[in-house]
This record gives C-alpha cells, structure tokens and sequence, in this order.
DNA sequence: AATACGTGGTT
DNA sequence: TAACCAAGTAT
C-alpha cells in the first residue's frame, strides 16, 4: 500500500508552510495569479510579488486594464515575463467572458493562454477544491520514489503523470484537493531533489524507493539549461533597462547592454515579436502600452 | 519530442 | 565554481 491520504493530509496539516495564497478567504484569482508566478520561480521570490500584485490588481478586469508596461514592471525580475503579458491576456478573456470570475472547468482554463496542464488542475483543485490530479514537478518526484520506487522522475508523460496521480487519490474532492497540495508540499520540503529529507517523511514505510535501498536515478540524463551568454540572458538585460524608465530610448542606449550587435538585435527583434517591447513612433524603444 | 524561455539561490 | 534547481507553457 502506497500513500495513505490521512497520513499526506494530516502531515499537511502539521508541517505545511503558512503561504498567503493559501490562506482562507484567498479568491480563485489570488490562486490563479499565485500559480502563474510559481511556475519555475521559487516562493521565496514570488510572495513579495504575489501581495503588491494582489494590491495593485486584486481582479482579472483590474488587470485587464492596466498596460503592459506597468504589468512588466510589478512583474519585476520574476523571470519568464512573457508569463506576465499571458496572465494578462487570461485575465480579459476571464473578465470579457467569464464574467470577471476565474472558471473552476479544467477544460475552459486550459483554453486559457499561459494556462498548461498544471495549472488548470492547480487552480481546479486549489481555488474550487476539486477532485483532480495536479502534477507538478514535486508531484511528479514523490510518484517516481515513493510508487515507482525510482531514485527521480523521468521525463515527463502528461497522461501518464496525471493517471499516475489521479489513482492516489480518495474520492471525495475536498480530502483529494488536500492530498494534492499535501503531496507537493513533501515534495517541496522533504521529498526534494538533491538531498531528500527521509528521516522526517511521513510515509517513509510506505516508500518503494526506501525498500528498494534508495537506487540513484537511471533514467535518461536531464538536459543542462544554461544561461550565461544565452539569448535569455540577453532578452533579460535588454528588459531590464526599460523596466528602469519611463522615458522611451534610443537604439544605442540598448548597444550598451551586450557585445555581440548580431545577438542582441536578434534578441530586441525577438522581444519585439513577443511584445514584450514596442518601438515608437519616432524609433525609439519602450515596454508597450504606454506611448 | 525537443527546445526556448529569466533569474537567483544553493551545493 | 560550475551545475543544479525552482508550483511549466508554447511551439
């Protein structure tokens, strides 16, 4: 037997983190805005930015308002902030069409843009309670230990992940939404990448990794993402110098950021097919929306 | 199915 | 210190 839902849930209980977006009273719109920023950002980054943007923007027809300039700005160095541009987005269609609430169906989130297959049944499961599988990296880990008994997750299989942790869970959709975030929180806290925590997991005796003698993974080997040098690592600066001001610049004040002209035209061209950067009328360069 | 996409803390 | 890791999504 594998997983018992009371021990997760009643561990959970006890150890879990007091995050703000899951506190009572939080809308589906705080745990959709929480969700988006987490996806690949740390909490420890992401609450300070949860509580001013929750301020600024506390619904999706606030935020549909604002420009995308001062979306990118409160976005901040979050990283990825074409995230912030498709939260925005979901948020005018969710004000336009859903009537400014947050759809509780995985399907209508899913057609939601910056909306995957996490973060449908992250909301579903977080904001209405529902009973569905939620698989996220942490999730994804603690199944390939604790069920599979293998040392980490291989690559991922969205239907093969979700059917995986949609057969831990109890029936009733409550205690199943508890399960969930009780499951990502192991393994975010003990069940961890690098060093696992075994000596304080809740269901050490239910582990098949720990009966197995905690073999190391042998899967496939996990691409190494860089950054250094990268047309990421550029986009970064280049953005970074207009979050900084409010007044449009020149072309050159952007040479500055990089060497490599190829580069980093490259790179101004790509962000201005995201638009995530606009060029005025008079060629000079800004975050859009506001000149 | 691979790859691009930011940023910063930890080991 | 370089590599790894962090509540993924879109193409």
């Amino acid at each position: 037997m594998s997983l018992d839902p009371h021990v997760l849930t009643d561990w959970f209980a006890d150890r879990a983190r007091d995050l703000p977006w899951r506190a009572p009273g939080v809308s589906a719109w705080g745990v959709l805005v929480s969700e988006i920023m987490l996806q690949q950002t740390p909490v420890a980054r992401v609450e300070p930015s949860w509580h001013e943007w929750m301020a600024r923007w506390p619904t999706p027809s606030a935020l549909a308002d604002a420009t995308p300039a001062d979306v990118l700005r409160v976005w901040g160095k979050l990283g990825y902030p074409r995230r912030a541009l498709r939260l925005r987005d979901a948020a005018a269609v969710i004000a336009r069409q859903h009537g400014d609430v947050v759809p509780s169906d995985v399907d209508t989130l899913l057609a939601l843009p910056g909306i995957g297959a996490y973060t449908a049944r992250a909301v579903a499961a977080f904001a209405y309670r529902k009973r569905c599988p939620v698989v996220d990296t942490n999730v994804r880990r603690v199944i390939a230990r604790a069920v599979h008994g293998a040392g980490d997750a291989g690559p991922a299989s969205t239907t093969r992940d979700l059917a995986d942790a949609e057969a831990l869970l109890p029936d009733d959709d409550e205690f199943a939404a508890r399960m969930s975030v009780a499951m990502m929180e192991l393994g975010a806290l003990v069940c961890t990448a690098r060093s696992p925590r075994c000596a304080d997991c809740p269901v050490l005796d239910d582990c098949a990794w720990q009966r197995a003698g905690k073999p190391a993974y042998d899967g496939p080997a996990k691409p190494v993402q860089k950054f250094a040098g990268t047309d990421r690592q550029v986009r970064g600066l280049l953005l970074d110098v207009l979050r900084d001001t409010s007044i449009p610049v020149a072309k050159a004040r952007l040479d500055l950021v990089w060497s490599k002209a190829g580069q980093r035209d490259r790179c101004l061209d790509s962000l201005l097919v995201d638009g995530l950067v606009e060029q005025t009328s008079d060629g000079l360069f800004a975050l859009p929306g506001e000149h």
